[in-house]
RNA sequence: CGCGGGGUGGAGCAGUCCGGUAGCUCGUCGGGCUCAUAACCCGAAGGUCACAGGUUCAAAUCCUGUCCCCGCUACCA
């Protein structure tokens, strides 16, 4: 039997699941789907990333231990996916003793065959963030957090020798087309691979990071990120002799949103070729969620939780939008008018409506019983089959090359045919001639008979709306027992079945306000500020009045402009409003001005002080007076 | 010269790899039907496929160059 083994990426749990996880799963929920259909053995797994030191971080933040806020998090996004009618098989944390088991057995492994050495790496190091950070990330020669110099400073850690099968990489991923896909990940890995590959670090001396898994072969360290989070993969198969491994592993592949594209198109391939592992067969590569235009952010209050709107306009309804909207691997836009607009049309004027006159019609007409095939089909009948024939093959070879948007628009062509068909060929008039009985039986048996596919169809997009049509035309069967084969196959209605009516597939909705805003309306809330203050710490700060009279880009930023403010003495301010200002527009603007920051350089640009601005969802406005005023006054 | 994505009728998008009548959904206008969820069906208007060169019998599609937009990154004191 053929076999299929498909992958989320586990989660991070640093944050709780928004539209982007939900979108990865569900693509790998229809796959899943798909090749069950198809007759396949599969195994579909998902789970969460749960070591690192953003983790140790947020559990602090959130006044708990890593441990106890992994738990948490984790179980969040596992009480999740049952709620979008995810077929996973497993779900795997990387603080199962299983998976720390096969961590270290193939971290062993890679160490005793010499790819992973000791070395010492010199570096920038500030102690305020316990961190290296290279010449770029600092800001004039400073940690971008602390504002101090960073100390040079030496640390042994172990390395990956990744840079080993840097040309094997590149010849298996030229060698295979399909390895990475769709092809712009592919050339984008190509691109990587052109400048030499540097080897991987991956420990982290325990004092700076105990929340990981100890190297087998050195307990003063844990590992670090990648040879943790992506065996994962392997792992919960029970690698390396469990049998689902053997199983399952030979026909692994990978699905991803393009920012981890590095990791797994580059540091995991040559991990697994470390570990003498079989390589998996494919990468699945797709694109972000941009929300209203933007990219969804946390901080602008943007992010779509799925479960806000999935209760609203019903899960289907959801999984159909995400995976008709966005061609895999583009970016695509997320609205809530487009939901709806997507509810409206395609789901309730095509499929729910056709569905509904096609039931009804036998309901009037036929005794609501399937009725047999009677006089021999026409050249219009036959038409009608022919475009759902259409419709299964573009089915059949869109979906393994994660063509979704494809195969529903095939889909849908059939079921507007089908529209067509019934008005062309008019089933109420048959059904008014005693002598035309025989080719209204063969007329509502075709349409029987492309409803009962349809449904077989969409089952991997829509599980429950397949079963309820499945069950009205008198068939009771769970769409993850679906086959293809003898579940679409052209006249397997039960003559004499029953059909039941039942309410619409998909009420139309009106839509007038925006849901979203109302759900994500604790996200845009203000933060809460600090704790009461002392007026004396308020006095502390040298707040005045001022009038712009100089402003200008600063060359190579897209966000700060150099201001020079007359706030009785002259002084220059950087802001970082060139997105919401032009300079032009700033010239004799009053403001307000904070005259007794600290100075900072910003892009080499030497900054006295602050204007202040107030941020308002994506807009922003700088703050002035009532009416005009002397410049340098105090303000409180 | 940081990396990447994009520019196709009013809106949103396919199509570009593998050149060959420019397509879909929504919206607009006119008509039809009455089985159906104010739905469905037919017809119409609307595009120099960002721009300029080039290759070709033929270019949205291939090549070269230019302009504009958007993410990521660095800076939002």
């Amino acid at each position: 039997m053929d076999r299929f083994y498909i992958t989320t990426p586990i989660y991070y749990v640093n944050a709780e699941p928004h539209i982007g996880h939900a979108y990865t799963t569900i693509v790998c929920d229809v796959m899943n789907r798909f090749h069950k259909l198809m007759g396949f053995k599969t195994f579909f797994l998902t789970g969460t990333d749960e070591h690192g030191d953003k983790i140790v971080q947020a559990a602090a933040a959130a006044g708990t231990d890593p441990k106890t806020y992994a738990d948490r998090i984790s179980g969040i996004f596992r009480a999740t996916w049952p709620r979008l009618n995810i077929s996973n098989d497993h779900f795997i944390r990387t603080t199962d003793p299983e998976h720390i088991r096969v961590v270290q057995y193939l971290l062993q492994k890679v160490y005793d065959a010499g790819d992973i050495y000791f070395s010492t790496y010199k570096g920038l190091y500030c102690v305020g963030c316990e961190r290296f950070y290279t010449e770029r990330e600092l800001v004039d020669g400073k940690c971008p957090d602390h504002d101090t110099a960073p100390v040079e400073r030496e640390e042994a850690n172990y390395f990956f020798r990744m840079s080993k099968y840097q040309d094997w990489l590149i010849k298996h991923v030229e060698a295979n087309p399909d390895f990475i896909r769709p092809e712009r990940y592919r050339n984008e890995v190509l691109a990587f691979l052109r400048d030499p590959l540097e080897d991987l670090c991956i420990s982290r001396p325990k004092e700076r990071l105990s929340w990981g898994i100890e190297l087998p072969f050195d307990n003063r360290y844990v590992t670090y990120v990648w040879f943790d989070a992506l065996i994962n993969y392997a792992s919960a198969l029970g690698c390396p002799d469990g049998p689902l491994y053997k199983e399952f592993w030979p026909v692994v592949q990978h699905t991803i949103a393009k920012d981890i594209l590095k990791p797994h198109g580059i540091y995991w391939p040559t991990i697994i070729k470390a570990a003498g592992l079989p390589l998996y067969r494919h990468l699945n590569v797709h694109g972000y969620w941009k929300i209203n235009e933007g990219k969804m952010s946390k901080s602008r209050g943007t992010v779509v939780r799925p479960l806000d709107l999935m209760p609203i306009y019903g899960l289907d309804a959801f999984r159909y939008f995400l995976l008709r909207e966005m061609v895999f691997g583009l970016d695509a836009n997320f609205s809530e008018e487009a939901l709806v607009q997507r509810l409206n049309s395609d789901l309730a004027n095509d499929l729910g409506n056709l569905f509904s006159r096609t039931l009804a019609m036998t309901i009037r007409f036929l005794d609501g019983k399937i009725p047999p095939f009677g006089s021999e089909p026409n050249e219009t009948d036959l038409a009608l089959k022919a475009s759902l024939d259409a419709a299964v093959r573009q089915f059949v070879t869109e979906l393994p090359t994660f063509g979704f948007h494809k195969a529903l628009i095939a889909i849908w062509e059939c079921i507007n045919a089908a529209n067509k068909y019934i008005d062309h060929v008019a089933p109420w008039g048959l059904a008014k001639d005693q002598d035309r009985h025989e080719r209204l039986k063969t007329v509502m048996r075709f349409l029987l008979e492309l409803n009962r596919s349809v449904a077989v169809l969409i089952s991997p997009f829509m599980p429950s709306t397949a079963e309820k049509m499945l069950s009205r035309l008198g068939i009771s069967k769970q769409a993850l027992d679906l086959r293809l084969e003898e579940d679409a196959r052209w006249g397997s209605l039960t003559e004499g079945a029953a059909v039941a009516k039942g309410d619409s597939l998909f009420p139309r909705v009106d839509f007038k306000e925006p849901h979203q805003a109302k759900a994500s309306a604790p996200a845009v809330a203000p933060e809460a500020g600090p704790g009461p203050i002392e007026f004396d710490a308020f006095k502390d700060v040298d707040l005045r009045t001022g009038v712009v009279k100089h402003a200008e880009k600063i060359p190579k930023s897209s966000k700060l402009l150099r201001l020079l403010v007359d706030i009785g003495e002259e002084r220059q301010v950087v802001a970082g409003i060139a997105q919401f200002y032009s300079p032009e527009d700033l010239i004799g603007k009053q403001v307000i001005v904070v005259a007794n920051l600290k100075p900072v350089k910003l892009m080499g640009v030497e900054s006295h002080g602050m204007v202040l601005a107030v941020k308002d969802g994506d807009k922003l406005q700088l703050l002035t007076t009532d009416k005009p005023v002397t410049p340098g006054q105090r303000v409180s």
